[in-house]
Formats: structure tokens, sequence, C-alpha cells
RNA sequence: GGGCGGUUAGCUCAGUUGGUCAGAGCGUCUCGUUUACACCGAGAAGGUCACUGGUUCGAGCCCAGUACCGCCCACCA
């Protein structure tokens, strides 16, 4: 089928097959492109299903569609998984070198991609698959050289020596997202150092002042100890200087605010280059900041034997030396905070580093006015607060990463260390300031973080920065849908990107989907091992089925847990679905043609059952819409359930056998009973097609079509809506109610389910007509044979052992007992009583409201009027209720 | 330390302008006749909608507070 569509051409926006409306507004959607890291999971499936959903409902609505695939590069995700798999081959960045390293990132990704895109074709989604994209591809490139140099223009791209958070298993620096705060508990140290004698200036044996730090190994970068300026433990000590063991630094006591006298001892080391406080601590009082971590977190530059030694073995031979003096004063258990890498897990250092950053506070402001003045949507709301903390104590975003794999960041130094920013993609010709040749100029070795390239993917998908006719088009785009997950990592990004580099929002509505987790509610993954491969889902249930138990599970940003049994339903609906269409197929009558062109049955030939037919086939094209409309795709898979399962095969298809079977009634007429099956068929095909496009495709295949159809369910008109007929379903709901009562009098009685009963009803004047039409029906769905539709309940034959029917309208029938079992009504009181019991528990409850003035007077009219007749109708139901009782 | 979300039938969850809203699927218990479907059909049992107040003629639905659970953000050594 999936060929099909592509041959009919119907995935691009004018594609020869997709049939757009002349001057429909284009529908683009933006969906994160997956990472080439390896395969697609659940997640990306829900997010691939609930997109695909948007797209297909708007081609069908005659809207030029844009779902342009692609991928990202994830250039420290990448990096990661590919270490991992050079360390398997006894290989490693650093063995291979810069050049070799990124060949063997290609053929990796070369690798992954189809994987990922022979994923997202199984799933169904109807992706331009002719635009894929990459992040890493030439118009990427030369998107990320222009947004840079136009951010560095406007002041809002600038180089500055600052402290990074340094992933040492990385071997890269990572933005402030990327460090996860884990609690830990961990050790706090109180250790001592020695006051120097102010007039030698050694330190002092017997005078000391003692700090407490969780991480001893920074000893060795300590500028200061601070205290807070109105201690008055340690007023005399300020201006006093302590050595710094091992380094045999001196440095000087300092009073600072920030020292929180109640923490610890109240004083405080002050290592500027490895711990953010401190390194602001450092700028006030203009202290020295030595680095003594390498790359590797090892120390390094220290001097002292603890040079090259890893940071957790230097930390505990640091402690031994100290305690060796004595100057350990004590250690206890202490709760605390550790940031670590997102990617490897490693524990973040803070280092000081040269590096380029994002200016982003009057980013974040425009991005914050788009979504409070309404131009974006984000659904559901409430992670708009969430959203307003984030963006208004954002802090300037790194976007220098020392990794190999990712764009290039285009900036050229001069030996003069003047910085030339270029766009140009062979590079700057010369310095921008002292115009030394290009051959002088050396390029920053670092790459941008992998999500400064997808920030642009809105506009770099489209062809920005040139002014193509796709950008002037579909941009700004429609909907950008994703998880929650990376509202921060991608969303605040693109929207702060875009607005700044193209004036304009990327997007009108960012709709949110929740997590997939396991059965068990945990979050999967690939250590859990609870990992789920959407390709083994969809080889045991089918795509469709997938697709239905995702979107049918989920609410708008919540978090679904996601097992067998939504598949199963998933399943056994696409499979009702189709056993329904072939009944349909199957009871096509003999005089209408095989091959015959669909007619608009007449209404003269419709019955009550095709009016009612119809009536709900509206109703659900109107819930599916409201649902479509407000981003509850949930809502939609359950609207189509209730109404393709309990309405439309259990009753609609049931009601219509029995015309389709009336050999006494005019062709004409049944002939019009099988084209309304055919047609609602054919509505509730059309609604469910973006949620299953495959089963309701071949489905589609099979029916009769009306002449100005396509060939294709895919570009196929979405139903008008038009208001249900209220009339009918409360007739026809009367019908249903009576049968089902019919049915629940029998089973409670102990009547043997096949046996047929003669059946009397009196049903309600008004709808004596609609009873008296539908008597075969209700027969044959009641098993009530003979059955005597009466006027009047007077009229009821009540043998011995009849079973009584009392409903709240008005309606009242018999059924009566096979001579052998006229035991049978007695077996039935205790449901009757049960009856009477609740409908007097109702009608108290009605009678209460009604006698409260406050309630006739202050409820809507409607409102009250509705509690009048519900209270008349309830009073006649327990009056019959109690007669038959009592008889 | 802030913020957000959740708490509805044994399980998983719907319930968006407060007025038949107490629901669905699964599971459980009965029973299966009519050739679309046993991946099915019919019937049934099962909930003081976490708790406490408040607003209202009327509250799963609005407000305040409490208790648990989950998530996000957070540079206190």
């Amino acid at each position: 089928i999936a060929e099909r569509w592509a041959a009919a051409d119907v995935f691009a926006p004018d594609g020869a097959g997709a049939r757009p409306e002349a001057g429909a507004e284009p529908f683009t959607i933006i969906q994160p492109p997956p990472n080439v890291t390896g395969s697609l999971h659940l997640g990306h499936a829900q997010r691939a299903a609930v997109e695909d959903l948007m797209i297909r409902h708007a081609r069908m609505t005659g809207r030029p569609t844009l779902f342009l695939p692609g991928l990202d590069h994830a250039s420290i995700a990448a990096q990661v998984v590919l270490d991992r798999i050079l360390a398997g081959e006894g290989e490693s960045r650093a063995s291979l070198g810069r050049e070799r390293y990124l060949e063997r990132m290609a053929r990796f990704v070369e690798a992954t991609r189809d994987v990922i895109l022979g994923q997202e074709r199984h799933l169904g989604a109807s992706a331009d698959w002719s635009r894929l994209r990459f992040t890493m591809d030439d118009v990427s490139a030369k998107a990320v050289r222009v947004a840079f140099k136009t951010l560095y223009d406007r002041g809002l791209a600038y180089r500055t020596e600052a402290l990074v958070n340094w992933c040492p298993g990385c071997r890269t620096s990572v933005s402030d997202l990327e460090v996860i705060s884990t609690p830990e508990t961990g050790t706090l140290w109180s250790i001592r150092y020695h006051v120097l004698d102010e007039t030698s200036g050694e330190p002092l044996a017997d005078q000391t002042i003692t700090v407490a730090t969780t991480r001893p190994e920074t000893i060795l970068g300590d500028t200061a100890v601070a205290v807070h300026p109105e201690d008055e433990r340690y007023r005399a000590l300020l201006g006093r200087r302590v050595r710094i063991p091992f380094v045999e630094r001196d440095v000087p006591i300092i009073a600072d605010e920030v020292v929180d006298r109640a923490f610890g001892t109240g004083a405080v080391k002050i290592t500027p280059a490895h711990d953010h406080d401190d390194h602001e601590t450092g700028l006030r009082h203009g202290l020295a900041m030595p680095t003594i971590l390498d790359d590797a977190a090892a120390i390094a530059n220290t001097g002292t034997p603890y040079d090259a030694m890893d940071r957790y073995v230097a930390r505990r031979a640091i402690l031994a030396d100290l305690a060796a003096r004595g100057d350990v004063a004590g250690e206890t258990e202490h709760e605390m905070v550790l940031g670590r890498c997102q990617r490897s897990d490693d524990v973040v250092e803070p280092r000081l580093k040269t590096q380029w950053f994002i200016r982003t506070e009057p980013l974040a402001a425009k991005a914050l006015a788009a979504t409070r003045e309404g131009r974006t949507r984000i659904v559901p709301e409430h992670f708009e607060k969430t959203w307003e903390h984030w963006l208004t104590t954002i802090r300037d975003w790194n976007v220098s990463r020392q990794l190999w794999w990712g764009h290039r960041i285009p900036a050229w130094y001069c030996p003069d260390g003047h910085v030339t920013v270029s766009d140009a993609a062979g590079g700057p010709d010369a310095c921008a300031e002292c115009g030394r040749g290009a051959a002088e100029l050396r390029q920053d070795p670092d790459i941008f973080d992998t999500w400064f390239s997808s920030g642009l993917w809105p506009f770099s998908t489209l062809g920005w920065p040139d002014e193509t006719a796709d950008v002037r088009r579909f941009y700004p785009t429609s909907v950008m849908e994703t998880g929650y997950d990376i509202i921060f990592f991608w969303v605040a990004r693109m929207m702060m990107l875009g607005i700044e580099l193209t004036g304009i929002e990327p997007f009108h509505t960012v709709s949110l989907s929740g997590l997939i987790r396991d059965p068990l509610g945990q979050k999967m993954s690939k250590t859990k091992g609870n990992v789920v491969d959407p390709l083994a889902v969809m080889a045991e249930s089918g795509a469709d089925a997938l697709r239905f138990a995702l979107i049918h599970g989920a609410t708008p940003g919540h978090d679904q847990r996601f097992g067998p049994q939504k598949l199963e339903l998933a399943r056994n609906f696409a499979n009702k679905l189709w056993n329904a269409t072939r009944f349909v197929l199957g009871a096509r009558p003999g005089s209408i043609a095989a091959a015959a062109p669909r007619p608009e049955p007449a209404d003269v030939d419709l019955g009550p059952v095709e009016r009612w037919i119809r009536s709900r086939a509206a109703a659900a094209t109107a819930a599916v819409d409201r649902g479509l409309a407000d981003y509850q795709f949930g809502e939609v898979t359950r609207a189509l359930y209730e109404g393709i399962w309990s309405e439309f095969c259990d009753w609609g298809i049931e009601l219509a056998k029995v015309r389709l079977a009336d050999e006494s009634l005019p062709a004409a007429s049944r002939e019009a009973t099988w084209w309304t099956l055919v047609d609602a068929l054919d509505t509730y095909v059309r609604l469910l097609h973006p949620v299953m496009p495959f089963v309701t495709e071949a489905i589609w295949e099979a029916l009769p079509h009306r002449v100005d159809d396509p060939e294709l369910l895919i570009v196929a008109r979405w139903p008008r809506s038009h208001a249900p007929d209220a009339a009918i379903d409360r007739g026809i709901g009367e019908v249903i109610d009576t049968i089902v009562a019919l049915r629940n009098a029998r089973a409670t009685a102990d009547v043997p389910a096949g046996a047929w009963l003669e059946v009397h009803l009196a049903p309600p004047a008004a709808s004596r007509d609609l009873f008296g039409q539908l008597a075969p029906a209700i027969e044959r769905l009641a098993r009530a044979r003979p059955l005597r539709v009466t006027d009047s309940a007077a009229e009821l034959a009540r043998p011995a052992g009849a079973l009584d029917v009392v409903l709240p309208g008005g309606l009242e029938g018999s059924i009566l007992p096979a001579a052998a079992d006229v035991d049978a009504g007695a077996r039935d009181r205790a449901r009757l009583e049960k009856e009477l019991v609740e409908a007097e528990g109702h009608l108290d409850a009605a009678r209460a409201r009604l006698a409260n003035a406050s309630f006739t007077d202050k409820a809507p009219p409607a409102v009250v009027a509705g509690a009048r007749d519900r209270e008349r109708e309830l009073t006649a139901q327990v009056e019959r209720l109690r007669e038959r009782l009592a008889s």
C-alpha cells in the first residue's frame, strides 16, 4: 500500500496525487529529526504516529501538506555510541585521529540512517521523502554558518573565558541542560589550614582555620579562604594569610557575603577555577585562578606528586597525607547534589575555558513575548509555566564542543589573537581586523553543540538563509510536535533562534506529547532491558495497531504506560472493522451490480435505522473534528472506537440485517439500506485513516466509490460534518434500551438465550410508529416471536410468570414464559425490586431538587425543564414498577 | 529550596466551558442462539471520583489546605 501511495505521488505538498485545493493554506509539521545513533524506539513511533495523523488529516482537508523527514547528526550522542563501538574494535578517537574518525562516523551513520528511515516508512509516515534532510548536510552547514555570523554581528554570540561544564568522559564541555543534578551522599571533610605568622610569614603550628569541603583534591587550586564579613568567630583572622598545603601557596583570608555562616565551619576554601561560587568570589576579589585538572580530570600543573593522578585517586592520597599531618579535623556524611553528564554519567567538573557563548537573555525575551502574546501556543497549556520559568532564569548558552562530529565553529584566529567570524563556505580571506591572509588564520577546532543546528531546523530545512520559494510558502510552520522532555533543548532553542534570525515565530503551535513508559510505569531504557522495538511490535500486531494503541492511550503532555493489552485492543479493533467490511461487502443486494456506481440513496427510501446510522456517523465526524482541533488525539480514537464498534457494528449492522433480509420490501429500500451501510463505513474509514492508514486504505479499495472519489483514500476528502438527527437518535435509543431490557430480563430469569418467547410491548405514544416499523428488528435482536406492539400498557398480556420490563420513558413490556417455565417471573422478581429501589432513589433526588426554590429560581430554564421531565418519567416508572410487583 | 502534574471500578486510564458524568478497555462471573467477526456476541457484578474545608440552587469538574506518588528546575562549600 505504501508503494501505491508513493507511486501516486501523494507525499509532496504539490504531488500529482495529493490534490491540494487551490488557495488552501499550507500545513507544515515540524517533527524532531531522530538521532542517527541507532534505531527508533516506541517514543519515536508515537511521535511519528501523532505527526502523521495530523498530516494525513490536513492532506484530506485539501491543504498542501509538508511533512519533512530528517535526521539529526547528534554529535555527542553519536560520538558516545561510536566510541563504544571503536573500543570493541580496539580503536579509539585518539588512535584514529580526526580525519579517519570522521570517515568512520560517516560509515556508521550511513548504516543507521537506513534502519531509521525503514522504520519510519514501515510505520506509514507519509512524509515527503524526496525532501529528506540531515542536520549535517550542506544546506544545514550554510544555515549554521550564517546563523552564527548573524548572531556574532549582532553581539549575541561572544567568546570568553568562563567556567564551563567539563565532562572528563566525553572530553568536552556540555551545556547546563546536559548536566544532570544527582543527589548523592558524600562526605564533608573539615580541614585545617595553618595561618601564617604575621612577622615570619611561616605557618603557625597552633593557629589554624578550618574549612569544610567535599572535594579535598581542589585544595591544590585554592587561592583564598573566605568567611562571612560579620562572622565574629573569624573577624580577627580577616586579612591574615594561610598556607595551602602541598602547593605551599600562601593565600589571604577574605570576607565575602557568599559564605553561609551556618554551614560547615563557616569558613570556605576558594577554588576559582573549579567551582562556580568560588569563581564568582575569585572575580570579585581579583584572585588567581589556577587550573589543576586536565581534560581527563587528572591533577595537572600543580608541581606536586599528585600530578597525573585521577581526581579521585588524588582525593584519597591528599586526605591520607593531610591526616598524616594531623590536619583533618573531621568528616561527616553529607547529602549533596552532584552534576553528572547526561551522556556518560561522569561527574562534571567546572573548568575555566575560552569558548563561545550565545547571549540568551534577549532571545529568551522574544520567545516569551511570543507565547505570552499568543503568537505561539503551547499544548497542553500548563507547560507554559515551565516554559516561563526556564526562559526567565536562563543563562548564556555555551555552544563550543571539543568534539569532532558536528559543525565546525566558523571562527578564525590570527596570530595576534583577532577573531574573524565568517559565513563563507571556504572561510575568510583575511583577518577582519589586521588583514593578515587566510594562510595565517587558524580555525577554531571546536564544533557546535548539536542543538545549535537542530535549533535552525524549521527554516534551515526550507533553504534558509536563501529566500527560497519553500521559505516563503511554508514558513512559519504550523505545528511543532515533540515530547515534553526536549522542550528546553530543542523547542526553546528553535523559538529563540527562529525569532531572532527570521523575525518571526517558527510555528504557531507547540504540541507536546508525553513519554512512553513500560507497563510498570518505568522509563524505557536499554540498561533496564524494557525497551520495545517498534518493528517487532509491528511484525506481531501491525503498524495500524501500534499507531492506534499509541494514540489511544495518550493524553497531551502526560506519560502513558504501554503494554500488550493496549496493542491487543487496537488489533482487535482493526479486526472488527475488517470483519464488518466483509459483512457489508457480502451483503450487497443482488439487485445492485458489483461495479455499480455509488448513488446517494433517496431520502424516501431511508427507514429510521438508515437515518440513525447516518446520524451516528455524523456524530462521530463531529467528535473527531473536535478532538483534532484540540489536539486531543486520544479523544479521536475513543470516538472512533465507540462509533465503529459500539454503534455501527453492534447496532447499525445488526438492525440493518433485518431489512436487508426482508424480501417483502421493495428493492429500492433494501438497496438504500445497503448504500447507507456503505456510506457510513466510508465515513468511518475516512475518519480513521489518519490513525490506521493501512487497513483503511485496503478497505477503501474494496468499497464502491463516488464518481468524484480519487483512487486512494489517503487523498480522499475529509467527511463534511453535519448535525446529528436528535429525533432519530432518541427514537432508536429507546428501541435499543428496550432490546437491552428484554435481554436483561431474559438473562436474569434464566430463560435460555436461544428460546423464542412471545413479547408484548407498549411503547410511549410518540414512539409507537417507530416501534411498529422496527418490530422485525426487535424480534430478531431480542429473540421475541411473536412480538406484539400494543397501544397501552393495559392491553399487555400478562399470564402467570410473565417477565416485566418497565423503562423510564414510559415503555412497558411483557415477556411471556414458555408454558414449561411459569416460574421464570418469580426468578425475575429480584431484578424488578432492584430497579424499583434505584428508580425511587433517583426520583427522590429529582423531587428534592425541584422542591428547592433556589434551584428553580436560579438554574437555567432548560435545566429545570429537564429535571421536570425526568421527575415525570421516574414517577411513571416507579408507579408502574409498583403495580407490576403488586400483581 | 522552587515549580508542575497525578490521586476516579481489581488493573490501565478517559471525563476542556460546574447541571442524567459516575464512564471505557482489560480482568472477573453467567450464558451463547441468528453464517461479518471466539481477535466474537449477550447479560451482570464492581467506585462515599485521596482527604478536609469553602464557593454555588448544584462540584471528579472551581477555590484553599492536607497526605501520598511522579516529574522538572536549582552553583550553597
